[in-house]
RNA sequence: GUCCCGUUCGUUCAGCGGUUAGGACUCAGGAUUUUCAUUCCUGCAACAGGGGUUCGAUUCCCCUACGGGAUACCA
């Protein structure tokens, strides 16, 4: 349990490791710290994890920073934002855990274990057979250090950590309270591997301790290997940070999250079109959730509810139908001025009149729940008018239509300008003149400029259309 | 296989020994609107199962079932 007030000041950090574009989980994870920091008044820090030189992708780091820096998740240290803390990438710190594993090795903490992958995979194997715990058999554990060093002038070898054979690790962790692992379940952790590159264990600690983190959220995944990471704090004689692990994000059957049953990276939702504000929004309350009837939170507003103590132990679902819903909202209440300035990127090569464009766009506000919805919901206001359906062609047959359309031509015929207000005096015009309205005055109009019976209010379209092509839309109906 | 974690409406989050189990999304119905959308109202819908503890369990404990995670020279 987190207590307010203890005296101290937090540290959170992100440590990602730059393998492919960041995953949503990952941006709710960033959100965690960053919001927990924040409302902290303590500091955030991003750290990469690239210690692993095969599973590196080109282009990871820049799409990090980009997410970040769109989402609104700033670091205050971090790559870029060097300070005396740094470096900020894990393969620019070897000298570091190099310097902290000999000092292991000294203690007789550590050792060196020169067992080819081979005999360790056979051995996993009579484990699983023999329905035991897997885990290395410290084989190496009793080599003597002259013989290890004599070994490692010719043979390859890794650096394993001496974990205790009995007892049990206690721990607590602000997310699962109280969690006890026996150590005999845990294995000799490599923390140096072959090619001389340190494993996420060594690493973690390591930085997490000269960072001088507080508090360690992230997910879930982490929490069996937590007995490694204490263990090491120990042998090092230094504190360890709080932990928080995360419930996981799910597919809607529940499984991890996949991309095989939707988008999974952050850069692909920004790109169908949903805002940074309302993917946080969505993000931050999946996992916790102040209570009450409100569920549009702006990041201050989180910052302030947040509460590290409520976090949901089970997993989530994504479900893509709320985040449509959110969206929607925040693209309902955008600033105007932003609304129109956003919505014009998503144009694609949709033919518009720049001149009206705004009042088209205005038009459909209330209607998209992404921006991707731009060019669809518009379509009607750049497009011809479609060929009118079935319903549509029983109104146009109307013997009211007849009237009501020549009445509505003569009308505009008269303007030299169409506005949305003209428009709608022009229709109480009609309505005197011709007896008809309601629905049988205002449906015609609708299909006679769109052919279609539903859209976005009529007032919008006339006057995007203009009085040109008002006239001749409405007249090529011979009736 | 072994270990760890989890389990409240379809989804998400409230509840933290006594409630008609609440909100949000979805869905259904209604109102408003020239239509769709928006907005508003109403409704449907859940404590995984079994044992305890207790005057009383959704809430505490145990077991089972189910789900997830870890078991890598990946993080």
């Amino acid at each position: 349990m987190f207590k307010q007030g203890e005296l101290m000041s937090v540290v959170t950090r992100f440590a990602p490791s730059p393998t492919g574009n960041v995953h949503v989980g990952s941006q709710r994870t960033a959100l965690y710290n960053y919001i927990f920091a924040r409302q902290q008044k303590g500091k955030f820090i991003l750290r990469v994890e690239d210690t692993d030189q095969n599973r590196y992708i080109e282009g990871a780091v820049e799409n990090l920073l980009s997410s970040l820096e769109q989402l609104g998740i700033e670091f205050d240290a971090g790559p870029g934002k060097e300070d005396d803390k740094g470096p900020y990438f894990q393969s620019e710190r070897n000298e570091i855990y190099n310097r902290e594993v000999q000092r292991l090795m000294d203690q007789g903490h550590a050792y060196r274990c020169f067992c080819t992958s081979e005999r360790l995979d056979e051995l996993r194997k009579e484990q699983m057979e023999k329905q035991t715990p897997t885990g290395y058999d410290g084989k190496c554990r009793s080599i003597s250090s002259e013989e290890s060093d004599e070994r490692a002038k010719t043979e390859k070898f890794v650096i394993r950590l001496k974990i205790p054979k009995e007892g049990l690790c206690e721990f607590k962790d602000i997310v699962r309270r109280d969690v006890k692992i026996a150590w005999s379940q845990v294995d000799d952790q490599i923390l140096v591997k072959s090619d001389g590159y340190p494993t996420y264990h060594l690493a973690n600690v390591v930085d997490d301790h000269y960072m001088e983190v507080t508090h360690v959220i992230r997910g879930e995944e982490w929490l069996p290997s937590v007995p490694k990471h204490l263990f090491l704090y120990e042998c090092f004689g230094w504190e360890a940070p709080q932990m928080a692990h995360l419930p996981l994000l799910l597919n809607a059957d529940r499984s991890k999250l996949s991309k095989r049953q939707g988008d999974v990276a952050v850069e692909d939702y920004l790109k169908k079109g949903y805002t940074p504000d309302a993917l946080n929004n969505f993000l931050a309350l999946l996992g916790w959730n102040p209570g009450g009837k409100n569920e549009i939170y702006t990041m201050d507003e989180l910052i302030e509810a947040f509460d590290i103590n409520k976090i949901t132990k089970a997993g989530a679902v994504f479900d893509v139908q709320k985040l449509n819903w959110m969206n929607g909202q925040y693209i309902k209440n955008m600033d105007v001025e932003k609304y129109l300035k956003e919505a014009r990127k998503w144009l694609g090569d949709l033919k518009v009149n720049e001149d009206k464009l705004d009042i088209a766009l205005m038009a459909v506000k209330t209607s998209l729940s992404t921006f991707q919805d731009v060019p669809v919901k518009l379509a009607v206001f750049t497009g011809e008018p479609s060929a009118p359906e079935a319903e549509a062609k029983e109104m146009l047959e109307l013997e009211s239509t007849k009237l009501v359309f020549k009445a509505y031509a003569e009308k505009v015929a008269k303007l030299d300008d169409l506005k949305v207000d003209d428009f709608k005096v022009i229709m109480k015009e009609v309505q005197i003149e011709t007896g008809v309205k309601g629905k049988n005055l205002w449906m015609p109009v609708r299909i006679g400029l769109t052919g279609e019976i539903h859209g976005p209010e009529l007032g919008y379209i006339v006057e995007y259309l203009g009085k040109e092509e008002n006239i001749k839309r409405i007249m090529s109906y011979k009736l």
